[in-house]
RNA sequence: GGACCUGUGGUGCAGCUCGGAGUGCACGCCGCCCUGUCAAGGCGGAGGUCGCGGGUUCAAAUCCCGUCAGGUCCGCCA
């Protein structure tokens, strides 16, 4: 700010006394970024900074320097040579002046001006980088991530990370427009035995003990609902030590917030306008409102919880044709179908592949289904009945040329071996088609039992059952749905939350579900029990992923793209060399002895 | 923990199926030439343990085994 206001008063930074420039990128070094030299411009004689971006000479006589900096390029005319090369630092103080006629460039933002009768002076002289830095080119990315500072001066990554500022800004600015107070909370918290992996950082002062890092700050956020906040929001790093991903890293950002009083849709509500904020933001055009659907309809429909609505290809149910019928292979609780445009030209190999993948989801099998001239084609045509073909033939509006997989097994599972294949065979590139956002509601409260028989929470322990499930509570509870909702976009799963529990009779009964015994629960949550003896205001929250967003937003497969220096899949810093060994004498500070490793 | 893909001068690729001299292309780099280029152009040059180790073979970038690194996915991510 200060920077900037300095900047708009003084003169031009060489000193001549050039026209008065009035911008906010100046400095004491410099009056102008180069991408914001235009024709306004002609006749000043100005400063810029930047690096080299490429080197035209033509003799002893005349060079053109293009100079880069964050906004973009500038060409510099120097009449004689001139030593500079690529990604050297430099100084350059010439007049703005048009370009003679027919040497315009169209294809750059500056191309009707250029920088004459320049004075060039080297800052700092560079090394060829190890690898091109314009976008043309694909460099492996270990070895972008080697030299990550020479990959962030690349045009994409600058766009990417001024695009997240762009959707933190936005965030930022709709939490505190919806009165949503900004609080901080510990990256040292207390190690907790479920859940997530973390990462434990031993304790110098206290021989044998751990803190670990947050994988989220859910208990935090409650305790400061407790502790009135009212409206609580965060743009949080969150740590788990679990493995990586396309959109998985060990450390992301999320948008964390909680609120008391509130409901469901009022928290939906509150997220809706800071996604939606956010959006705008980055892409120019504000998304219409977001939809809704329940996990049941997700599954039934799309065969999982976080759809990609920019595609058809939605799930069939043809149990009830399939009732009565005398195909082993179709007598099941549940007969679902899809249809696949154009998929009669799938080849065996293509077929038996995704017959695999069906098989390893746990699927008993695949079955398919070419529409043809002739009518059905495939190794189960012939024994399907006139009615059960009809049926096939008729999936989701099948044309000729088509195909028709069907997968007959418990329902949850032909579901989601349906939506697994959906995606496989349809799934657009990140990068492709509108932004469709989604919530999903009404998520089932348990997943299903471990190996000891007890329920295992589908989201956290805390989570409010739905009230008209609360009386099922003990004799179904698989049956039971929460007040857990899910915000997805184009198939990603930006975030979750829920309503949180605040009752401590309605707690007792989820813990006893869970097989968690009032001694455990007070040795896992002892100090957010007691918190909520002192009077827990009924609160809700959510969190979602700010990476995933950004990336989205970017258009890019992968979240690395818009973090500035991310981890490998194997987690590794490709240029810091972490992680790393430590000396014996921080060893020794904090009460750590190496264990040998097993092989 | 598992499956699959990739690894060839600084960078991007081809060569690998069917073994025969480190062969090729593009960019970059170095030198010289060039007064309107802009992915400048012309001429010349340097640069390689074909990720690493082992095996098969008269002979391995190429086939086999192992291993390391990177990627995508499954498990995992309450």
């Amino acid at each position: 700010m200060a920077r900037g206001a300095r900047g708009g008063r003084r003169r031009g930074a060489n000193g001549l006394g050039g026209p008065r420039v009035t911008n906010f990128d100046a400095t004491s070094l410099r009056d102008r970024l180069c991408g914001t030299v235009g024709t306004d411009l002609i006749g000043s004689r100005i400063t810029v900074c930047g690096w080299v971006a490429r080197r035209r000479e033509h003799g002893e006589h005349l060079a053109f320097v293009d100079v880069r900096d964050r906004s973009g390029i500038l060409q510099a005319v120097v009449d004689g040579s001139v030593d500079v090369r690529p990604e050297y630092v430099v100084r350059i103080t010439g007049t703005v002046r048009e370009r003679p006629e027919g040497t315009r460039n169209e294809r750059l933002a500056t191309g009707d001006v250029e920088l004459g009768e320049c004075e060039v002076e080297v800052l700092a002289g560079a090394e060829p980088p190890p690898f091109p830095l314009d976008d043309r080119v694909e460099t492996d990315e270990a070895v972008r991530l080697r030299y990550r500072y020479l990959d962030l001066r690349r045009e994409s990554m600058q766009e990417n990370l001024r695009l997240r500022a762009t959707v933190n800004r936005a965030l930022r600015a709709a939490m505190d427009d919806q009165g949503f107070c900004e609080v901080e909370t510990p990256l040292l918290w207390a190690p907790t035995p479920e859940g997530a992996r973390e990462f434990v950082v031993p304790s110098r002062l206290h021989p044998g003990e751990y803190y670990v890092l947050p994988q989220s700050p859910q208990i935090a956020k409650q305790l400061l609902m407790v502790g009135g906040f009212d409206r609580y929001y965060q743009i949080a790093r969150c740590l788990r030590d679990e493995d990586l991903r396309a959109d998985r890293q060990f450390e992301f950002t999320q948008l964390d917030l909680e609120a008391s009083f509130v409901t469901q849709d009022d928290v939906m509500h509150f997220v809706s306008r800071a996604v939606l904020d956010a959006a705008e933001a980055a892409t120019g055009e504000r998304p219409s409102e977001i939809v809704t659907m329940t996990w049941r309809e997700a599954l039934d429909l799309y065969g999982t919880d976080k759809p990609d609505l920019r595609f058809g290809m939605v799930l069939q149910d043809l149990t009830a044709d399939f009732a009565g019928t005398s195909v082993k292979a179709f007598s099941a609780p549940s007969v679902k179908a899809i249809r696949v445009p154009e998929g009669a030209t799938l080849t065996r190999a293509r077929l038996d592949a995704l017959t695999e993948q069906a098989k390893g989801l746990g699927a008993k099998g695949l079955a398919w289904f070419r529409l043809t001239p002739e009518g059905l084609d495939g190794p189960l045509a012939r024994f399907v009945n006139e009615a059960e073909s009809r049926a096939i033939a008729g999936v989701d509006g099948a044309r000729e040329g088509d195909l028709v997989l069907v997968v007959a097994d418990e329902h949850a599972l032909a579901c989601r071996t349906l939506g697994a294949l959906r995606l496989a065979l349809g799934a657009p590139p990140v990068s492709a088609g509108p932004h469709r956002y989604l919530w999903v509601t009404e998520f089932p409260m348990f997943e299903g039992r471990d190996e000891d028989g007890n329920l295992v929470a589908a989201h956290h322990p805390f989570t409010m059952p739905h009230p008209d499930d609360l009386d099922t509570l003990e004799t179904d509870p698989l049956s039971v749905r929460s007040q857990a909702y899910d915000l997805v976009l184009n198939g990603w799963e930006l975030g979750s939350g829920s309503v949180r529990i605040h009752r401590a009779d309605i707690q007792e009964r989820v813990f006893r579900a869970l097989g968690i015994d009032e001694a455990t629960a007070e040795a896992r949550f002892g100090f957010l029990l007691g918190a909520f003896r002192y009077g827990a205001p009924p609160h809700a929250g959510f969190a979602f992923g700010i990476d995933r967003l950004t990336a989205i937003f970017a258009g890019v497969e992968n979240i690395r793209e818009v973090i500035a220096f991310p981890k490998t899949q194997s987690g590794t810093d490709q240029m810091t060399g972490a992680p790393k060994a430590i000396t014996g004498r921080q060893l020794r500070e904090l009460h750590l002895a190496p264990v040998p490793k097993a092989r």
